[in-house]
DNA sequence: TTTATATATTTAAATATTTCGATACATTTT
DNA sequence: AAAATGTATCGAAATATTTAAATATATAAA
């Protein structure tokens, strides 16, 4: 990963509201919807919206459409990599 | 760690020329002056002031007074203990 | 096919961050 | 003690991010 995706992803992860919900993708199991963000977040709806965007274009998380809902789930590849990129931070 | 602390190392990590001021301290072997960042990033002396401020701050990068210089070095304890919270993000 | 539900987009305001010039402070050198 | 050097702070401008109201779109249910 280059310094400039790291860049993308940190920027992602730097917001309470963003950690909070892929911590509740996480604990979900997986699998979870953008309405079941409305219940554990205190945002108005094109805010959670405008998040899953930010968080999506990363690609940290992933989404899929299903019917009228959206389904996310974590890229732990993705997280991985960024994890591997933390690594080299450190010395060798 | 907790959430509130990883958030605010993210935001220190989500910045091209915070990423940049890392790696340099990598790069070189650890101990690195400030003036030392005057010659990789084009910015002025108040910029990366702050930036070496907002680093120091989330204690990702340790300040050590030394005559007129300062001293950087990674904290690479807290590094590890950001990447432990990451890996939480993923299934256990 | 009208109505309801879930998510997205647009626009605008509030807030936060980044940047730099001016200046201050601390230490070292002369 | 004065000058030089390295770093910090203050204040202000430019830019970016966060938030929500209004509205749009897409799918499902009635």
């Amino acid at each position: 990963m280059n310094a400039k995706k790291a860049e993308k992803i940190s920027k992602a992860l730097g917001d309470p509201n963003r950690l909070i919900i892929i911590q509740e993708i996480r604990k979900k199991g997986d699998p979870l919807y953008c309405c079941d963000i409305d219940n554990v977040l205190n945002l108005a709806q094109p805010s959670i919206c405008h998040h899953m965007k930010l968080l999506t274009d990363t690609e940290i998380v992933i989404s899929e459409k299903q019917g009228r809902n959206v389904r996310y789930t974590l890229n732990d590849k993705l997280l991985d990599e960024y994890i591997d990129f933390l690594k080299c931070l450190k010395k060798d």
